[in-house]
DNA sequence: GTCTATAATAAGATAGAC
DNA sequence: GTCTATCTTATTATAGAC
């Protein structure tokens, strides 16, 4: 995953990774017999990871602006995140059909969360089943420009805004615009995961 | 760029390009004299060519639904610009500063826009200059799971729930949602760009 | 389970003829 | 301006010893 986030996947070689990992190649390849399987290696072991925030059954607006916090002081996780989701809309990538069903479950998950927290009515009319595609939408196109110029795209706050746009009295009163970050909080997730 | 479409910029190789300009490798290295000053090239021409949507003093909601429109007739250009972007912010990458510059003008161009439209207040309390990072966002996050799953996200209609929320009437009498794009129109452009 | 050794390939780039 | 030929390096993957 750090190696990904540094550089891409299709940059990454084995044998970086088997350094970081502290063996060679040839023993990474024992695990993995296939760059492939380690990159769906990687991404079920984030999968696992996420668990707790794939409990999408309690996740509320609010919710989702401490995840984009917490994100924000991951730089590394996010851009493996934004870098690998967009990778994987290339020709006959390994991560295409991962990405697809999650992005497919991320927003029926959080159409869930927005019926449960607003009803059958947005604002301007939007269904929940409307509005999470802006949502996730939302949350990937911010980490994408804050990734490139960190100094003057502030994530949360934007975020926040969104949530504003949406109707949610989380964007005022949840959290400072420009925290600290959930730094106790250890719950884990970039991007839409 | 039909091949940084197809393949993104990392796994295309200048044999491969070389072969679809009909030309060989060597031939191309003499007008490019590496891979990273093609990669410049390309996203130059593109420029070049998005120079009319770059008029960035006319632009009105109205012309982004029209542009995304446009984009939904594109898959090969969108993929193009949401392959680039994303890899971009992987370290050392040639089209970093590229991208970063240009996300900085686009935001800069569609605040302006936004107030000669709206004035100085969106709703929520935002201001142009807020509101401006999350109609990126919108953009460039709705391509992103419209090119993983074109058949369950319609691109065109969610950016325009986005603008109904954003208080602009251009949602509802603009054009059809899902219309047949604009095909007449020749104006180009993909992603914010 | 990890290693050394080695394919087998593919890529970016250079040299020099025409 | 385009070509053939070649260099150099990096990468994924395999074979087989310990």
């Amino acid at each position: 995953m750090e190696l990904i986030a540094e550089r891409g996947y299709r940059r990454t070689s084995l044998a970086a990774v088997a350094e970081r990992a502290g063996l060679t190649q040839q023993g990474l390849l024992h695990h993995f017999p296939t760059k492939e399987l380690l990159l769906i290696g990687v991404l079920e072991a984030r999968d696992r990871w996420d668990a707790a925030a794939a409990a999408a059954g309690t996740w509320r607006t609010g919710t989702l602006a401490q995840l984009v916090d917490y994100n924000a002081t991951r730089p590394g996780v996010v851009q493996t995140y934004t870098v690998l989701s967009a990778d994987s809309v290339t020709e006959d990538h390994p991560a295409r059909e991962f990405f697809e069903t999650r992005f497919r479950a991320v927003r029926e998950a959080l159409a869930g969360a927005l019926r449960a927290e607003f009803g059958d009515t947005l604002p301007g009319g939007l269904t929940p089943e409307r509005a999470a595609p802006l949502l996730v939408a939302v949350m990937d196109g911010l980490q994408l420009q804050w990734l490139l110029d960190p100094e003057n795209v502030d994530m949360p706050a934007a975020f926040r805004d969104f949530l504003t746009l949406l109707g949610s009295v989380a964007g005022q009163d949840d959290e400072p615009a420009e925290g600290p970050g959930q730094e106790t909080a250890e719950e884990p997730g970039a991007g839409t995961g």
